[in-house]
DNA sequence: CCCAGCTCCTTAACAACGTTAAATTGACCT
DNA sequence: AGGTCAATTTAACGTTGTTAAGGAGCTGGG
């Protein structure tokens, strides 16, 4: 049965897990999937491909945990698919760097924007999305400086041990959730105001 | 005369501008500074640890832009150092990509804290850690998406273009100080309640 | 004065990587 | 049976990070 671009990109996401971005090759997941290297061409035209489809497939996997009930209001709402974004992130070692400015192949996924019931109730979307991407940078901020810290939840970069203050050693969902609730108030209030 | 650690780093810094991070190899620094690739390893381990110097160089050399002046209130003072920040990132090419999650090596620079009046007059000082080191993964996460989209300023990702709406084709600098005050007046607020 | 030792760099080489060109298989259509 | 096209292999290329071994040039001690 002939690969698809989604199997070579679910193999790469697997083995990221087990080597890191560093370790990740192409005749590794060539071998993985039972091919060779060069196989892998006729599908992608070079390896940045590769990992644009992976952050894609990273993304498109998470989207049903992404999704907030809809009974959520907009800002729970938002805090609830910041909060995915940052797991799904998280369950991949390496994963904020992979997904971070990567090119989202399949343009359709970023759509679904929280603040939706408020924009056809009139509030300005350009707006709106300035504030949503506010909420998206700082959840990549933050996940790209935790798995600096931890690459893998248990494991620890031991050069930052003494180093690095509580900002860094202290319990990370804590301080990302106080670091959501600011942001999140923050660019509610900016929406309000003017 | 003999190489320093700061010499390949800042040798490192120049000729990331001119062939970005992918192009950036040990050999093409060791023949800017008229040796050979190994002579590197005399004084760094491996090309993380250099990609760590650099990084640190990144930022002593941004110090003194860094410094908000002395007249300034410290929220005003916060906002001054953010846009250092992104400064520093964006004037190189994939600065932020280099910056993000590497380790600092001069652990003194990352203090001055920007509360520090506050810290003094009584400020839980974990707290105020909390609120800055927001701001810092906002600063992060804005840039490396940023320099995504423009590698450089002038050039652009041309796969951007259709795909994406306002959020990334307007003026990055207004999107940046709209977030920045978001992030910020929300940290302020964060910091007053409770 | 010269040799020992240290610092700093070179030469030579390695395995591994991303990538390309060309040959090869296998399935389906006529 | 033969031909077309998609999917993969084999073989190879240049480049990369990295290591091992050796050599130049200074320095201080006998």
């Amino acid at each position: 049965m002939a690969l698809t671009r989604q199997d070579i990109a679910r193999s790469g996401l697997k083995l990221l897990n087990e080597v890191g971005l560093n370790g990740l090759t192409l005749r590794l997941i060539a071998a993985d999937l039972g091919v060779k290297a060069p196989a892998l061409y006729w599908h992608m035209k070079n390896k940045q491909e590769l990992l644009d489809e992976m952050a894609t497939q990273m993304y498109r996997d998470s989207v049903a945990d992404r999704r907030p009930p809809a009974s959520l209001g907009e800002w729970e709402a938002a805090a609830h698919s910041a909060r995915a974004l940052r797991r799904m992130m998280l369950s991949y070692r390496d994963g904020g760097k992979v997904f971070a400015g990567t090119y989202l192949g399949d343009a359709s996924l970023v759509g679904e924007h929280p603040l939706r019931r408020s924009i056809e109730a009139g509030l300005d979307e350009a707006r709106a999305s300035r504030a949503t991407f506010t909420v998206y940078c700082f959840v990549i901020g933050y996940v790209i400086e935790e798995q600096a810290v931890r690459p893998m939840p248990g494991e620890f970069d031991e050069r930052y041990r003494e180093s690095a203050g509580e900002a860094v050693l202290g319990d990370a969902d804590a301080r990302f959730e106080d670091g959501l609730s600011m942001v999140l108030s923050g660019a509610r209030q900016w929406l309000a105001t003017e």
